[in-house]
Formats: C-alpha cells, structure tokens, sequence
DNA sequence: GAACAGTTTTT
DNA sequence: AAAAAC
DNA sequence: GTTC
C-alpha cells in the first residue's frame, strides 16, 4: 500500500510536469508502416466546390507546421509551438484554417509563381492537370490517414495518378512523414530506389507545386525523407517526431448511449419493471415506462453473475424452434475469427435451450446495459472517455469511439477505481493508450486531448454546425473552411440544400429533447389518424422512447399493418397518412421523406396542435412479417443493434431491420454476397433467442 | 493487417 | 459514389 | 484504439 502511494506521488508529479509544459502529446507517429495497399476506391472529385482553392492552402499550411520545426527535439518543439493553435481534432483539415502560411527562406527554387490568393470560400477549382502524366504512389499507399487522404485527393484532383501498386510507372513516392527511409525500402524489398526514374518526396511536395503551381525541383533537400542519405554522406539521424494527430475519417459513426439525458431526473423511482407487454394490440402500442432505468444488477457487482461474463457458459432458454443455430466453437472476442460460415444449414439441434459460447458472452448485446454508470466508481473515467468517444464520432472517425466503447464497457463493469495505466492495461479492450488516458483522467482530472479540442475555435464552430440537421462531418468542414462563424452566416450567405435549411431554421427546435408525454401525443395523433383510415394500422412508439427514456431526440414510429402487404401499407401511408396529417396541420415538412417503389421510411417534421416547436418525427412501415426485426432495429439502442448484429454475423447470419438470415456468403471484408435465407422476422423474441441473446427488455439495450 | 452493422434516401 | 441519417 |  505504502508503495502504492509513493507511485501515485510519481505520478501526480510527473503529470503535474506534463501540464506545467503544457500541449498534449498523446499522439503518436501514425498506423505505422505495412498498411494494406489494396482496397479503397479512389475518389474523383468532380464538384466545383468551393473547397479547391481554399484547400491547397489549407494544405500548405499543414505541412508547414512540421516544417517550422526542423530539429528540434520534441519537447522543445512543444514549447516552441505553445503558442499557436493546440492541436485539434479536427481532421483532415486541422487547424489549416487558423494557421496563416507563410513562406519564408524555405521556397523551393523553382518556383514559377503567385503566392496562393486566400479568398475564402467560392471560386473555381484550380487550372487542375498541374499533375497531369505523373504516377504518384504513397507511402502507406491507403486513405487512412485524414492528411493523408485529403493529399492524395487533391494530387487527383490536379491530375495525378494515384498508383495502387507499387510499380515502374510510378514517377513519385510521395512519403509520409513519419516513415523513414528505411522502411520505404524494406517495404517495398527493393535494395535502393532508382532515383533517376522515381523522386521520393516528403509529403509536402505536392503541397508546394499546388501552392507554386509548378511542378517544383523534387531533388531539394527539404523534400528528403527522414534516414536518406544521399550518396553516403551520413546525415544526422533525425529525431523521430512524435506528432500528428491521426484522425480516420469516413465511415460511419458510433455514438455511444444515452446521454446522461434521463439520468439527471428522477433518481429513485426504480419500481416497476412493469411487464413488457407482447405490444401487440393496443393501436399505440406504448412500452411501460421503467421509471428509468432503475434496475442495474452490477451495483453490488457480482450479483446476477455480472461482474466479469467468466469462463461459465450460459443457458438460454429458447424458443422451441427449429432453426439452425449451430455453435461455432471456438475463438473468442467479437472479432478477429472469421465467421465460421455457418453453411451447415439443417435443424437438427435445438430443442428449448441452447448453450452459449463463451465467446458470445463478450458481446454487449449479452449483458443487461440499462445504461447507467452513477454507482461506478469509475464514473468519471467512464464520463470522459464517453465524451472523448462522441467526439470522435462527430468528427467521423470510424473506429476509435468503438474501441472507446468497449474500454467504457469493461469499465463500468469493473467493481473498483482504476487508477493507474498498469492497472488498466489489464483489462480487456483496455490498452495503451486508453489506459494512459484512463489514468490522466484520474489524475487530472481531465483529457487534455479533449480540452484542446474543444477550445479550438474552429472546432467549435464545426460542433454548432453539426447540430444542424442534416449537416454532417464533410459539409460542416466546408462551410468551416469558407470562413462561416455563425449560424446567421449560414443563414444568410451559406448554400445549403433544402433540408439544411430547414434543419437551420428549426435548429432550436431540433435541438430540444421532446418530453416522454409529448412523444406519446405525437405517437396517439398519428395512431389516431391511422385507424381512421384503417382500423388494422398499428403506431408503435420506438426509439428511446421504448427503451424509457424520460425524453427522446425525436419521435421514433413503427407503423404497420398485420394483414397488409408492404405495397398495399406503403400506398396508404404515402397517399393518404401522410397527406391527411399535414392537412391537419400535424406535419410541418418532409425532410428525407420518401417511399414510393421500395420504400420504408418517412422522416419530416411534426407540430402538436397549440405548439410551434416543431419535432423529428420518422415513420418506419413494416409488413407483419418483418415487425420483430424492425421492433429490435426501431428500438435500439444502436450500439445494442451493431452488438446484435455482429453477432449474428458471427454465426453467419445477418440481422437488419427486415429480419434474421441464415447462411449468408460473405466476401473479403465481409462484403455480403448472397442475402441468405430468412430465418426469422415476425417475432422479436424468436430472434433473440435464435442468437442464443437472452431476451432483453427495452431498457435493457442501453449499450 | 483486417475487422469493427447494415441499411435507406438524397445529392 | 458520397454524404447524412436511422 | 484494440484485438487476434
Ligand atoms: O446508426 C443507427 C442509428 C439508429 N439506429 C436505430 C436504433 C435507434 O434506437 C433507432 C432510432 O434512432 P434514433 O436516432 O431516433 O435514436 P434513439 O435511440 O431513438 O435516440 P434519440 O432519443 O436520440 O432519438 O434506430 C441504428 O440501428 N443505427
Ligand atoms: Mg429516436
């Protein structure tokens, strides 16, 4: 114990230090080498988007931040940049827009040409063909890295090749910076590059000749990438930089739960867990409210066998069913194995229970997440990392905020502080770098990753925009990157399509969570409307609203029809529901509205009579046999359903808001290749049980 | 080095 | 095909 | 970011 003190003491201190020198440094050189070359399609970008001009500077000045730097050691170089920006998040144009570039003795010789004309916004794409005839290759040679990928999407858009292989038509290896020499080489298995044929650059190059609008002496020195010798001349072994902030853009996003949403009222009411009812009459099918996620068998840990899923195996009592459900053996994790085809096809097994995997049990979906944290003594930690994972998300980084999930999952399950990265590193899906964070946090008090972010201002602003609908990561850096402050510039000057601006105009609409009572109005009103049409249409309330929240981010509704084929319900809906509600007045505006031919949903808007707070309302139309699968997609919440459905996918199955289905094909990269047979879509619990998932009630899913 | 959910609608 | 959304 |  006494030791254990003494090393915190270390630690306080050193962080204490940290700070007192100030910037983060929790970034590190990138992926590393050896990434996949293949894959990825290239993106020919067409748009004369105003995005052209103001990039090619904005990509300067990325570059010439590590250029301000030539040699300095890390640390010093921290000191020396305290000064400007803290790093942001912001990818893949970082903090391009608050940095004004500003070359210096550094000008390449060959210049031909005007320093690069800095009218935010509008104007036309560059002359392009500037690269016209040259064969790039890269060095990773993939679009992960978000500077990376912008480079290698303006070298095309100039005109450039973007060679997927390595090969003799490659006329430039354009070289990150955080790669050596050495490791082009070994990578490549060549002894030396053919330097008369190929010029290998530092990743700034590109950036220049745009800038210069030449194409600009690759052989000076400042292009030289780190470890090359040219000739034999030892050079000075660089100091290998810890920087750059490595961000992946595209892709999806994961949010991460409930916001604390509920959690700052009620407290206690932790009564019923009210039965859940089949749901299946009743027009407005309505989940008893559990006052709130009351339940929470972790507290006391190991009570209901929580603590740690162990080694056991669990038994879930299933439907009589038969259906194939073979186990896969072995493995564990949710990744990594690949499916284990589950080709076997028959139904043989399977009487009332089935024995689970071990493997299984480390899926979310396995576990009861009714979403809350408070009793953790871990809250914060947890709280943090939350925020750090949304963060990420909004900044369309695919992955980290799911390696952040699973951190924050172990964790809350975790009966005691975590304190130091020694101890965190232990647990699962904790590793380095989240435990260095895990313990700054507890240290700290705070991430100063997060922070820096946060206070960058043109962070911020990227953050308000967002909270427009429909602006997502790419149009809230472009507006961002025209120089728009505010949302009145928006407003006013912005070209948005027709559903951003009514995103902006009802932003505070939108923007406001909509009380438990009011979505049951919204839900009995349409419900209502429905039966007046037909009496066998049936409104469910989805959403978080199944799930119990006290207030929703819009208004989720299943509706459905138990006799009705999709054809015959979508006709109604779309001809009739629809326009009869907003000719009461009910409904405001379409937003993604549509169905005609294959189509099963309508977003838009909706008013309650009295009010003018206009909501999100989204109407799912699900034919009788689907409604199992859509209650579980419509209910969520969506990391419960990414958790259901890689494990499904993990059986070789594939669940989506249609239904269950078996023996599905998949490609590299999982891409699916036949839609597999259908399994199962009628009844919710069927398909639980069929995963081998024990049934979990709505505020359950709270992942 | 790959995998991390699977889809619908709009542009 | 990308973006935004669920 | 983490895992296999
Ligand atoms: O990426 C997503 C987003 C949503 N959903 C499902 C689960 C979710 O519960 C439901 C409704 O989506 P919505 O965005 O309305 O989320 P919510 O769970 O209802 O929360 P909120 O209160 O913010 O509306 O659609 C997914 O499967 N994947
Ligand atoms: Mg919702």
């Amino acid at each position: 114990m006494a030791t254990e003190d003494a090393a915190l003491k270390v630690k306080v201190a050193r962080f204490e230090e940290l700070y007192a020198l100030d910037d983060s440094q929790d970034d590190e050189p990138d992926e590393g080498l050896l990434q996949s070359m293949a894959m990825l399609k290239r993106k020919r970008s067409e748009k004369s988007e105003p995005l052209a001009q103001t990039s090619s500077s904005s990509m300067t000045a990325i570059s010439k931040r590590d250029r301000d730097a030539p040699e300095i050691p890390a640390k010093l170089q921290k000191l020396s940049r305290t000064t400007s920006a803290p790093p942001s998040l912001i990818s893949p144009h970082k903090t391009a827009s608050s940095r004004q570039l500003r070359r210096t003795s550094t000008l390449p010789k060959s210049v031909v040409t005007t320093t690069p004309t800095s009218d935010p916004a509008d104007v036309a794409p560059k002359p392009a063909k500037l690269f016209s005839g040259l064969h790039f290759y890269f060095f990773p040679n993939n679009l992960k890295n978000p500077g990376r990928k912008f480079r290698i999407q303006k070298a095309e858009e100039y005109g450039a090749k973007w060679e997927q292989a390595f090969s003799a038509t490659v006329t430039h290896i354009v070289v990150d910076r955080s790669m050596n020499y050495d490791q082009i080489l070994q990578y490549l298995r060549l002894d030396a590059i053919p330097q008369q044929n190929i010029h290998v650059v530092d990743e700034r190059y590109p950036a220049d000749c745009i800038s210069f609008r030449s194409i600009v002496d690759a052989g000076q020195r400042q292009y030289y990438i780190k470890g090359y010798k040219p000739q034999q001349v030892s050079e000075p072994t660089v100091i290998p930089r810890a920087d750059s902030l490595q961000l992946k853009p595209a892709g999806r996003a994961v949010q991460t739960r409930e916001p604390q949403t509920l959690s700052q009222r009620t407290t206690t009411t932790l009564s019923d867990p009210s039965p859940v009812k089949p749901a299946s009459m009743a027009t407005t099918v309505e989940d008893p409210s559990p006052g709130k996620r009351a339940l929470e068998p972790s507290d006391s840990s190991l009570s209901a066998g929580w603590e740690r899923p162990g080694p056991r195996e669990q038994i879930v009592l299933s439907y009589c069913f038969g259906t194939d459900s073979r186990q896969l053996i072995d493995d564990d994790d949710d990744q990594g194995t690949t499916s284990t085809a589950t080709t076997g096809t028959n139904l043989l097994d399977l009487g009332s229970s089935t024995v689970v995997p071990k493997w299984q049990q480390r899926f979310q979906c396995m576990q009861q997440n009714t979403g809350k944290n408070e009793d953790s003594p871990n809250a914060e930690t947890i709280a943090l990392l939350q925020e750090m994972a949304e963060y990420y998300t909004q900044i369309k980084d695919e992955w980290r905020p799911i390696a952040y999930r699973k951190a924050i999952a172990t964790l809350r399950k975790h009966p005691v502080k975590v304190t130091t990265k020694e101890a965190a590193e232990k647990l699962p899906f904790i590793g380095e770098r989240l435990a260095a964070k895990i313990e700054e946090i507890t240290f700290a008090g705070f991430l100063q990753r997060l922070q820096s972010a946060r206070e960058e201002p043109a962070d911020q602003v990227l953050q308000l925009f967002l909270k427009v609908y429909g602006i997502g990561y790419a149009k809230g850096m472009r507006l961002v990157a025209q120089g728009y402050k505010t949302l009145e510039d928006l407003r006013t000057k912005a070209d948005l399509d027709q559903n951003q601006k009514i995103g902006l105009e009802h932003f505070d609409d939108f923007n406001t969570r909509v009380p438990r009572l009011e979505v049951k109005q919204h839900s009995d009103l349409v419900a209502k409307a429905a039966k007046n049409l037909n009496e066998g249409i049936q409104v469910y309330t989805m959403g978080s609203y199944r799930r119990g929240a006290e207030s929703t981010g819009d208004i989720d509704l299943v509706i459905t029809h138990a006799n009705w084929p999709m054809t015959r319900l979508r006709v109604m809906v779309i001809d009739s529901l629809v326009p009869q509600l907003f000719k009461q007045g009910f409904l405001k505006c379409a937003l993604a509205a549509t169905s005609r031919q294959d189509g099963s949903k309508w977003h838009g808007a909706s008013c309650l009579p009295g009010s003018n707070v206009w909501r999100r309302i989204d109407f799912l139309l699900v034919p009788a046999e689907e409604l199992g699968a859509a209650l579980i997609y419509f209910t969520g919440n969506d990391i419960f359903n990414r958790s259901m459905r890689l494990l499904a996918s993990k059986k070789g199955m594939r669940l989506n808001q249609r239904g269950l289905y078996k023996d599905v094909m998949r490609g590299k990269s999982r891409e699916k290749l036949t839609e597999g047979e259908l399994v199962e879509g009628r009844d919710e619990k069927k398909i639980f049980a069929i995963l081998g998932v024990p049934w979990r009630e709505p505020w359950e899913r709270i992942c």
